[in-house]
DNA sequence: TTTT
DNA sequence: TTTT
């Protein structure tokens, strides 16, 4: 039987895209979206939210785009597929991470000057993609994001 | 922003469903299902395989439903959304696990009974399918299928 | 704001594929599929089934797969985006037909030699399967299957 | 063999919904989404667009949070499925309209009340409504908007 | 850490 | 008819 691992997510980002390259000088993006369900609470019955936090990886073209144009709190619609990878901590532990590997990616901001003054945009950007995002981003539903070592192209 | 979490897979139970019961009663179904992705290696330019798997949750009357039809080596269609949950090991340590919630499924096995009753599977399928394709086709909801002239290549 | 335009079909051939070749020597593919929905009549009560009818067209390579493997009956499954086409009937006037064009295809059957072979269909199959479920699937991509402690419905 | 009729769109209203409702007081909205995918001409060579228009249908709560909320130009997130409705035009033709009958909808501009002065935009929008839209909205794609009959309910 |  |  053939087989299918499709993945669709509109969400934000959490921080900057994390663009780095491989020494054939293909780009590699990753960045953290948060999607956010909403449910009645059974016992209180009470409307509550669960976010969740994908880690999604962009390679070639699209990687040097997400770096360009996406920032924290950028609007994004992904696909992709679903990727365990595995990995070692420091105490030579294995670790898995789970990551979306892209293969589209469409830019859902009305406009991306639009929020933000085209004069101050580059040096503001690069500056927060400096910055490395926040101090610790995957907290809430996973391994630190600066933990996880990238990941090697096929 | 709206967000949007959505997983779509087609693969196959890596093994029986597990189901269980809630104290109010509801079933709760996982399986485990394999998806396949092959690709060229980039070093050896030769074809290779890889498989992911997918720890995917059912509840309600779907996990019934789940736990009574389906079993390894079961082919099935699933829609649902990702969801990361913590727990902690033996050590007391966080980890982590990563879960599809389905909220669709569908059996894609030709018949159900098809891997119970072999003797009678083929006669039986034969029939189903020539029944399944009609005359006509197309009379229902649109215009004949002959009709319409050929797309052109842009 | 981007647009995106998807649709995804699990449906059987109503009738065998239509290949056509372009002068330069493209393939094109035609087929429909039928996808069947049940509902409960609202007046009645009673479980009705509709069924709609896809003009799914292929392209270049797939489209030769498409022409190859595929027949009337065949289980598929597809993604591709809905194209609205104009054509002029014999009288001249004008006419929409609606297509979807594929960008990723899927056989389902569990093999296309089944039908053609329904003798050793049977064997084969099982063994397959056998083979499909390995002894710990879980081991290549995360914590063991039974580490997990189970999830609490909300 | 399970079947499944999926579509996903993102796209922008070309006019404001229309909304009526059913003698069992359930509203229908109707709405046009378009999607615009852009390619490379095969003989010249350079860049061009081709923009489909989709007709979504929306029922019950849904539908009323279409009609209060979106207007001409509003992104949006569409999942449903296709379906083709046979309708007979004023010369007894047998006509086929096709329609996203819509499951989910998510609205993707930034915020309702953002783009448009809060205090004025419920007579804004109700005025703009009452028009009703422009006068041939559907040319380009298929048969004029206000041509087609309602959908009943099932 | 995002967003509403 | 939308939008970039």
């Amino acid at each position: 039987m053939a087989s299918l691992n499709r993945v669709t997510l509109i969400g934000n980002l959490g921080a900057d895209p994390e663009v780095r390259y491989t020494q054939s000088r293909e780009a590699i993006a990753t960045i953290r979206i948060a999607t956010t369900e909403t449910y009645k609470d059974k016992s209180s019955g009470e409307r509550k939210e669960i976010t969740e936090w994908h880690r999604v990886v962009f390679f070639g073209r699209t990687a040097e785009v997400v770096g360009e144009y996406l920032k924290k709190g950028s609007p994004i619609y992904v696909e992709g597929r679903i990727q365990t990878r595995k990995w070692q901590d420091k105490d030579g532990q294995d670790r898995y991470v789970v990551e979306i590997l892209a293969s589209e990616m469409k830019m859902l901001g009305s406009r991306p000057s639009d929020s933000d003054a085209p004069e101050a945009s580059n040096s503001k950007r690069t500056g927060k993609r400096t910055g490395n995002g926040n101090a610790k981003p995957a907290a809430a539903s996973g391994p630190a994001f600066e933990d996880v070592p990238d990941i090697e192209p096929f």
